[in-house]
This record gives C-alpha cells, structure tokens and sequence, in this order.
DNA sequence: CTCAGGTAAGTTGTGCACAATTGAATTGTC
DNA sequence: GACAATTCAATTGTGCACAACTTACCTGAG
C-alpha cells in the first residue's frame, strides 16, 4: 500500500478527533442542564440576540432546515423555546426564548471555562487555534 | 443575557465548525470513491496494517462497535472488507481488504493534498495546527 | 392580475456518534 | 473443573448532519 496516506498526518482526522474530544469533555456539564451540544449552541445564539429566525440560526452555525428543525422540536418540547409564525411573512418561524430558556443561560455561563481547564494550553495558544480555525473554515467555505 | 458565553468565542464551535467544513471538502472527493469520511477512516488505517480486529479500528479512530459494527456491514456489502471470525478467540472478528478494497488506495491517494490545497495556510500552518490539535486531543482525554 | 420563480420551514431517508444492553467466548480464582 | 468477572462484537434507541424533496408563501416581470 505504498501510497496510502497516512491517518495521522491528516489535519481533518485531527479535526474529528478534536472535536468530538471537546464536545465528549462537555457532555456532562451539558446533562446537567439537559442539552445535547448543538442545542447549547442554538441556545448561545439565542442567549446573544432573540427571538431568531430558522434561517438566521441556521447561518450562524452552519446548519440547515434538516437539522433546525426536529431540534427546535425538541427544545420546544423542553420548554426552553416557542416558535410563532411570523404574521407578515408567514413562511418565517420567529424562535423566542421562554422565561426556561433565560434562566438557564446562568447555569451555563460557567460551561466554556472547563473546556480551558481541559485543554492544557494556553489562554494564548487557545486564542491564536481559535484565530487558526476561523481562517480555516473560511478557507474551507470559499472552496466549494 | 449578560453573563451568556459568545458563540465566536468558543475554541468548541470554531473545532466543530472546521471538522464539518473539511469533511464537506472531502465530501466529493470521496463520493467518487463511494465512501463517507468514517468508512474512508477506517479504509486508512486497513490501508496501512491489514487485517485489524474491530476493537482495535475503534482504538486508533476513537469509535465504539456501535458505530464500527453496522459501518463495517456496509463496507463489507460494498465488497471493499471481509470480516472473518477468528479461530482462536471467537469473540474477535478481523477485518481483512479484499483486492477491490486494496485497490481503491491508489484512488484516494489524491485526497488529502486536496484539503491542503483548499485550507489556505501554508503547509507550516498546518504541521503547527495539527500538533495543537494532537496536543489538544489528548489533553481533553486525559481530563476525562 | 397572473403565474413563474424563488424562498422558508418542514419531512424523509441514510449514515454516523454514543449510551446502554445483550450474548457469546475467554480468563482468572478457587 | 466450576464459575464469577471480564472481554469482544453486535444490537437498540436517541439525536445530530445532510441530501433530496415537499408544501406553503411571497415577489416581480409581463
């Protein structure tokens, strides 16, 4: 098999690896509050700015409609999260926050801190990987 | 919201945004070889050393039999894998290429320089991002 | 006004991840 | 040699990702 890549000189396995290393570290502090990753960060959006639309959520994280939508489902069903249509364009969802929702955004407000603990670098090294990633995936983005 | 961690501030979106991103990248490349980035993982590592017990696939990628068993199925129904009970230990089943399987590293011996490509760092960048990854990586396991 | 084209959200189907469980095979201890 | 504990792979169930499609609604050219 001469000319086999090699997996461990691959940046995307390192990728992968990191990534589900990261989101495995926020797994139980995420329990607690009764969130899988990808509604923690539907619910970080919403904490910054809400109400939200589908669309406008799914442009911040990079997800569509396939995925938007059974989530909200569920948040919605954990009472964290209405969706109303929009009376003026009723193809819009309007995604508010219910009383549930912004309280919980205090017991997650420590969340992003055990991730540094864990990480064993830096606060610079943290900076500059996070710069690195950015430049990444837009990279990644503009070539497709 | 004011103690409401930032989403743009999180080093764990910015990793979850750049793995989806490459592997969106590696999408049609390996669309042409009929595989998704976890079977092209495994063929990887099967490139390298053959046969691999399953349990020994799921400690180089960091995948339980739960994701590995129905995978492996569906390389083995696309004829690239055999699975063979071992004689010794019939608890163990390995993982052998069948000659299409060694056959398709040729193909795929392209797609890595092509994420290089699209990436947009310099080839430095790259080597010093994948050793913070690594580094990363195992700090987060260890954390655990 | 009409209707072609576009947009928004949802649905369906496939394939990971991962927890929890199962069942078969092996190992260690007595 | 028996048998409790362990190991290995597979299965079940939940929840993403993402492609492809559907349905409802809006908009703009004619």
């Amino acid at each position: 098999m001469p000319d086999a890549p090699r997996l461990d000189r691959q940046v995307c396995f390192a990728l992968y690896s990191a990534s589900r290393a990261a989101t495995a570290v926020y797994r139980p502090l995420l329990d607690e509050l009764g969130l899988t990753y990808p509604q923690y960060l539907v619910m970080l959006v919403l904490w910054e700015n809400e109400p939200r639309g589908v669309r406008e959520l799914g442009e911040e994280l990079g997800l569509d409609s396939g995925t938007l939508s059974p989530l909200l489902k569920r948040l919605e069903a954990l009472a964290l999260v209405e969706r109303r249509r929009s009376a003026e364009d009723e193809r819009r969802v309007a995604v508010h926050l219910t009383d549930a929702g912004k309280a919980l955004s205090s017991k997650a407000s420590g969340v992003p801190q055990h991730l540094a603990a864990a990480a064993g670098l830096s606060p610079g090294e943290l900076d500059q990987l996070r710069e690195t990633l950015g430049k990444l995936t837009a990279a990644l983005h503009n070539s497709l």
